[in-house]
DNA sequence: GCCTTGAGAGTACGACTGTTCACTGACTAC
DNA sequence: GTAGTCAGTGAACAGTCGTACTCTCAAGGC
């Protein structure tokens, strides 16, 4: 599949890459419902026509961003969960694996978080598919933990989306505290996690 | 100090308040960041400039929405936490009131999943001051639960932060679902609270 | 080597934006 | 009763917006 793609496709690639992160960028202190196409050309300094070889309009291009900042975390959050050592430690490795994705993506997990209501709504679907998706992933990978034995699917299903929505939860609020609170803020997050584990160790008592 | 306000000032607040029901109403489909100040104007049928004689601007506008939609959340809130009956009925009561907030005051919520993260900073900030209250005023309610004896107050605070986002979470999923979803999502929130209820006896173990 | 393709430039269009200003006329204080 | 206050009007301002059009010219297929 990886054949050498002429010069002109890895151009274009270049400069849709090159709109989409100004996009990024430019969404740091707006939501995308407000975002111009004009003003993501003007960031990358092209004409405004030439938005169109690329996306069919500021929602196009949302979709395009959630793939990106989405896309590529399955299989990081996959084998996160099936680590191996106490439930301490999988907490802390856990929200230290969060703390590190916000910490080197902060503009795509910011971006995740104010578009998952937001006012588009194929941006908010998008969104919707991968966080559920997430959330099956994490389900099929606790329902092979020894711990999920005599579980019910649903029960299962629902103990991995408190794990999803914690994640998202907890990344927003790193995001929105400053930079001194980030211990506070993890800190948190791990009593959180204990408090979930405990539930679940006597959930079919 | 509920002295008879002269006409003027009733006809005032008025349209200060058809002002926010028509904003209210555009921001079903679109984000604060993006609305514009004639759009509201227009839909209330009076020229932009009046705009001005009750908001600053939009955002303005904005922490208004914000303090309508939660300022009289807070007894409600309150009140549902030290309902008494089993965990069972208080987890149910606690979803039923979730349910019907979404019910009468669709709006409202939508307005606060959407803009708690959105761009506008103002806006942000009154929901993360509004939200933080309820979780002061939640723990308040829990410490004095006999439940949480001998819990540090930063683990009843921590509890307290888990029902608030929990109560957020349900909400907007109640929103994003279609109305067939809603009995699932609702099952879906008491097991969650279950799991967390679960967590809370065995905490101090 | 020539012919086709297509990314991007440049220009122009009408519609819409936030903000200002002088104004009107119903209410209110005295 | 009269003078002043002030919510709302209507016109005008300079910008910005999305979109459509023709044009250029480097890359790629044959």
């Amino acid at each position: 599949m990886s054949h050498t793609l002429g010069i002109r496709q890895a151009q274009k690639q270049k400069t849709r890459q090159a709109l989409m992160d100004s996009a990024l960028q430019l969404l740091e202190h707006q939501s995308l419902s407000s975002l111009g196409l004009r003003e993501v050309t003007r960031a990358v300094g092209m004409a405004p026509a030439a938005f169109y070889r690329h996306f069919t309009g500021t929602a196009d291009l949302g979709v395009a961003l959630v793939e990106q900042a989405l896309g590529s975390l399955h299989d990081t959050i996959r084998a996160a969960i099936v680590t191996t050592g106490s439930s301490e430690e999988r907490i802390d490795r856990a929200v230290a694996l969060i703390a590190a994705q916000v910490r080197t993506h902060p503009a795509h997990v910011r971006f995740i978080a104010r578009e998952r209501h937001g006012g588009v709504a194929p941006v908010r679907e998008a969104i919707g598919v991968q966080l559920r998706a997430f959330g099956d992933e994490v389900a099929e990978a606790l329902g092979a933990d020894p711990e999920s034995a005599g579980w019910p699917p649903e029960d299962v299903r629902m103990l991995a989306g408190v794990y999803v929505d914690h994640m998202v939860m907890t990344a927003s609020a790193l995001l929105e505290g400053d930079e001194g609170s980030e211990e506070a803020v993890l800190a948190t997050a791990r009593a959180q996690l204990r408090l979930v584990t405990l539930g679940r160790h006597h959930w079919l008592d």
